[in-house]
DNA sequence: GCGAATAAATTGACTAGTCAATCAATGCAA
DNA sequence: TTGCATTGATTGACTAGTCAATTTATTCGC
């Protein structure tokens, strides 16, 4: 959890001058990544690590900055679709170097190897710990 | 940093049933091995995660709850003494078997050699990130 | 011994994460 | 097809973590 808290400090330090946090940078990414598609609102919450009451709110101030772009769904009027607007991928273009360079300087220590056994290591714990909770990990 | 949540999201289980947040049980573990002596309330917040001005709302909280007293240094003035409670001291005591044992289970998975290892990495991973982020770790 | 720098703690304002409750839309079953 | 459970999303109320600014007390240099 130490480990954790670092690496959240030192990639923040990327995303922060911009204006973002490390949770808003996510759901750029996220949405990004869903391209013209959009994603519903929800299903943005199961690829973060967060609880759905948390992403409305955290969509709220990406929308009030123009990041993101809503639309209540034509098809299902309970879902309401999300993207990512113009300025948000201008914006995630300007981060996108400085964030993975920074990234790659925190691994530098541990070798390629190591790297793969850490993420081995962390990937069984959340089997046992989402099995323990009843969770998707 | 989605498994630490998880971790988190684990040993809550255990002390929320007893009203307590998980870092509100750390902060009693802490000043429970404080003992007599206690502790002033940055040194508190230099054993967590946490940054200073965090520290001292959790301490409000607890000392509302009864869990911790607080008392200005006669020597010096700037500093605020907390110790632990008596209730405070009554509760851990109810938690501190069921805790333990919820972390063993989630660590069930991982031979005694591969959790030293794992420590070892996330320990040089902070030492690294440490020195970029110019802290101690 | 005085004034400036430093240290300990706190407050304000914000973002985030959580639970419980709510609301609207949808689906299902008799 | 009407009533009831389910689903998607939101709101309220709270704890926590962060930064910047402030308050009060101490220390250091001269």
């Amino acid at each position: 959890m130490r480990t954790a808290h670092l690496i959240q400090r030192n990639y923040s330090r990327f995303v922060e001058p911009y204006g973002l946090t490390m949770q808003q940078y996510n759901v750029l990414r996220i949405l990004r990544g869903a391209g013209e598609a959009g994603l519903p609102t929800l299903e943005i919450g199961e690829r973060m690590i967060e609880q759905t009451p948390g992403i409305t709110r955290l969509l709220d101030r990406l929308e009030g900055k123009g990041m993101v772009r809503r639309e209540r769904s034509s098809n299902d009027r309970r879902q309401v679709f999300c993207w990512i607007a113009p300025a948000g991928l201008v914006l995630l273009a300007q981060i996108d170097d400085p964030i993975d360079h920074g990234g790659e300087k925190a691994f530098a220590d541990l070798k390629e190897d190591e790297i793969r056994a850490l993420i081995g290591q962390l990937e069984r714990l959340r089997q046992t710990l989402g099995g323990i909770l009843g969770l998707e990990v």
